[in-house]
RNA sequence: UCGGGGAUCGUCUAAUGGCAGGACGACGGAUUCUGGCUCCGUCUAUCUAGGUUCGAAUCCUAGUCCCCGAACCA
């Protein structure tokens, strides 16, 4: 079915796309935009895995570029063809593609090891012999820097030879490996002579027997995006630390193609895990059915537990893309399924749990047959699908939770001597209840009111609800799966065994549920809503033509009845969650203060400089620590009051102004000098410069640079008031809606209507002024 | 010798010095032959403390909290 509704996505820009908006502005990479999704083939795709599949095919599709679908196949020993095959499916059932055939980091393998050899002929990689045990203890720690591998400055033949002999197999697996010669000290231990390359004597899925040594991710990665020329190659947020070693293999190798690592915020959700490892436990352990059991979060299992791809996209977008760790509500995804669904799938009745009401004014053997469409007026894509028919006889199904003997007043259901209507068909009286010998209530009697069909009301009646129900002779059995979240705990994680926090109740299987018997004639209908019970799937396993197996998608939305609270509802059982955090924080490093401190002991003058800035021109002990970090910024607050400017202002310009101009850079790195400072300081000081202006100056000098009194001759200058008052009213009439709301009340809007004049007026008006202006114009 | 990221309604996410906005959710109402959908309304936020500015979520300073990093995994 065609959903005309775009659904809930007016697209915001997250800061990826804002990124590649910019990168297409500069025409960086010609305008080109090449993403991959780079999954490792060793175990089925989840939920968080779509969100990275959306973003980077969506990108790719929004730009008008290209997605390839990549396995990082560098592991031999935990990769297998069952998953490659998965991961594709189901990126293709997503809905994007990826071109002929998926590639994979494999296919390059044979250029790595070329490159390696390079690396080890320009002494930038060696051979080392230390063992894994010893490696780990000459990186370090996070603290210390680590000690070089006595390998390090092995001659480059040896390597050479070495490296060669790996491949062919001619050492033990542990007993070599390739490094980058990097810097054993750094502080980022990704850099600390990575390995590069492993021996490991098994067979590759793709490759067979022809390596014996595979490449590390850290190596490899950056190869195959260079290889395929992607331009922004996305990963989550644990790979940052990664970069930097991402950005050497492409620069040392001198690779002709420079792709760019950028990292967002993996998907987490409440009441899910989206662990590889610890899915692949579940279905090893067989606490679930599978990878494709309905209640796991892997793509697998939400396709046969009914959800479609347009509601897992929509889902993805509707999350957003950015670098906060988060944790999703799994409402969200519920919701954006429920939307699906409300417009995609076709109302039928089923009964989960029958129970029988008899219509003692109907005669036995008598059907009646209604019509009921299969769509609300209210959802318009589904008029075309028209209806289909209803029996109805003397006996019923009714759900038997839509019945209660002694009910409250907010419970809008049958009830004793209560009339409510059969849904497209009649409405009933309640006369009696029949009891089994132990008095447990198995059957209702009731009369059905003629008059009522087409939604008459009965005379001087309450009708108290509409119910789903389906002709007892009439009706079809079906087995209906009714899952319910796999874990009972937000955050499973938390848990020392996150099996521990797995739902006792997440699969109910109801075997004697009653559907209506359209459901057999319509051609197969995948998705529906049974109503008033939610969404349902044909199992596409288990559902045959003589069995009727159904998956609960998701259930409707439900407003709260206090009648119908499970009065068993156990609370999530949160109160286990006693894993700590598993990196506790730690003790910052240097704080700024304090290597602004150590520059100054680096360099014994900017000591003195800093005392003698507070003795002398009356700094704060503060102000003068911020401007005597570097001998440039001295040099510049120095030259700016030789210039005439008062220390106080050059300080305070220095500390609060400069830096946003700056940004990573240091002044050295700019065009601008301390002369022109302190002539645009006097001038701001003296009122010859508004506010506004002298800081739009302060962007200008840094960037090129030139003199104050040409700039100001030039961008200078002020309004009057009758040009002041022109603007305002200008403004004011251009923004009619605001000044109403203002006038209601909303002052908040002042800053609005000043800002809008100080943009018109570029500047070259005093704040204090508009501010008065515009409170004069506005009453 | 520690380094790299992050902090905005209950949740997710916008706002590049100028109206703190949207979505989910919750609550109330309208409508309804689904306790659904739809519509209307309400609710709730800038981590803290200082500073700069006419104006700060945004710039500066100090602090707090959270995440990541020491696999021959990716």
């Amino acid at each position: 079915m065609s959903t005309s509704n775009p659904g809930p996505e007016p697209k915001h820009d997250h800061f990826l796309r804002a990124l590649i908006r910019e990168d297409l502005r500069t025409g960086r990479h010609q305008g080109r935009v090449a993403t991959r999704f780079p999954p490792e083939p060793n175990g089925y795709l989840h939920i968080g895995h779509a969100k990275s599949i959306c973003l980077n095919f969506g990108l790719a599709e929004e730009f008008g570029g290209s997605c390839n679908l990549r396995f990082d196949d560098t592991n031999p020993v935990t990769e297998e063809v069952e998953y490659v095959e998965a991961i594709a499916n189901d990126v293709r059932w997503l809905g994007f593609s990826y071109g002929e055939r998926p590639l994979f980091g494999s296919d390059s393998f044979g250029l790595m090891f070329e490159l390696a050899k390079k690396l080890i002929r320009e002494g930038k990689a060696y051979v080392c012999a230390l063992n894994e045990e010893e490696i780990r203890a000459y990186r370090g720690t996070l603290q210390e820097p680590g000690r070089p591998s006595p390998w390090r400055d092995r001659p480059v033949d040896e390597s050479l030879r070495l490296f060669d002999e790996m491949n062919e197999g001619k050492h033990p697996e542990g007993s070599l490996v390739l490094r980058a010669k990097i810097d054993m000290a750094a502080s980022n231990m990704k850099m600390r002579d990575p390995l590069l390359y492993r021996i490991k004597r098994a067979a590759h899925h793709r490759t067979g027997t022809a390596w014996n040594v595979y490449p590390m991710y850290d190596y490899a990665h950056p190869l195959e995006d260079a290889v395929e020329r992607i331009t922004h190659s996305i990963c989550t947020l644990e790979f940052e630390n990664n970069r930097e070693l991402y950005d050497w293999v492409i620069r040392e190798t001198a690779y002709p193609w420079v792709p760019r690592q950028y990292e967002f915020a993996r998907l987490n959700l409440d009441y899910t895990i989206t662990s590889k490892r610890k899915l692949l436990q579940l279905v090893e352990k067989k606490l679930v059915n599978g990878w494709d059991d309905p209640r796991m979060p892997t793509i697998a299992g939400m396709r046969r537990r009914g959800y479609t791809p347009e509601a897992v996209r929509s889902f993805c977008e509707l999350i957003g893309v950015a670098k906060n760790n988060s944790v999703v509500d799994i409402g969200k995804l519920e919701f954006a399924v429920r939307d699906d669904m409300n417009r995609r799938a076709p109302r039928v009745m089923a009964v989960l749990r029958p129970l029988r009401v008899t219509l003692t004014n109907v005669p036995e053997g008598e059907t009646e047959w209604l019509e009921g469409p299969y769509f609300p007026a209210d959802v318009p894509e589904g008029a075309a699908m028209g209806g289909r028919k209803i029996p109805l006889s003397r006996d019923v199904f009714i759900e038997a939770d839509d019945f209660r003997e002694a009910p409250s007043k907010d419970y809008l259901r049958l009830a004793p001597g209560r009339v409510v209507r059969l849904r497209y068909g009649y409405c009933v009286r309640c006369e009696g209840v029949t009891r089994d010998a132990e008095g447990r209530v198995v059957g209702v009697t009731a009369t059905l009111l003629r008059e009522t069909l087409g939604g008459a009301a009965p005379a001087g009646e309450k009708v108290w609800g509409v119910l789903h129900w389906v002709s007892a002779a009439h009706a079809l059995e079906a087995e209906v799966r009714v899952y319910d979240r796999l874990f009972a705990a937000a955050r499973p994680d938390a848990y020392e065994d996150f099996t521990r926090a797995l739902n006792p109740r997440s699969l109910e299987v109801i075997s004697g549920a009653r559907v209506e018997p359209s459901v057999a004639a319509d051609g197969g209908i995948a998705r529906y809503q049974f109503e008033r019970v939610g969404y349902f799937y044909r199992d596409p396993v288990d559902c045959k033509e003589d069995r009727l197996v159904f998956n609960k998608i998701v259930g409707l939305k439900e407003t709260a009845v206090a009648d119908l609270k499970p009065l068993d509802d156990a609370a999530p059982v949160e109160a286990l969650a006693a894993k700590s955090s598993k990196s506790e924080t730690r003790p910052a490093g240097r704080t700024r203060a304090q290597l602004r401190q150590l520059a100054r002991d680096n360099t014994p003058v900017l000591n003195e400089k800093r005392a003698h800035f507070e003795r002398h021109y009356g700094l704060s002990s503060d102000e003068s620590d911020l401007v005597t970090a570097s001998l440039s910024t001295v040099g510049l607050v120095e030259e700016a009051i030789a210039a005439g400017a008062a220390a106080k202002s050059v300080a305070r310009w220095v500390i609060n102004e400069l830096p946003r101009e700056l940004g990573e850079r240091d002044v050295s790195e700019t065009k601008l000098v301390g002369a022109a400072l302190g002539a645009l300081i006097v001038k701001a000081d003296d009122g010859t410069l508004t506010a506004t202006v002298a800081r739009a100056l302060l962007a200008t000098l840094v960037r090129d640079g030139g003199d104050v009194s040409a700039l100001i001759a030039r961008e200078g200058g002020r309004l009057d008031a009758a040009a002041l008052d022109e603007i305002v009213t200008e403004v004011l009439g251009a923004n009619a809606d605001k000044v109403a709301q203002y006038r209601a009340g909303k002052t908040a809007l002042v800053g609005f209507f000043v800002g809008q004049v100080m943009k018109a007026a570029k500047g070259k008006a005093e704040a204090s002024a508009v501010q008065g202006a515009v409170q004069r114009a506005l009453g």
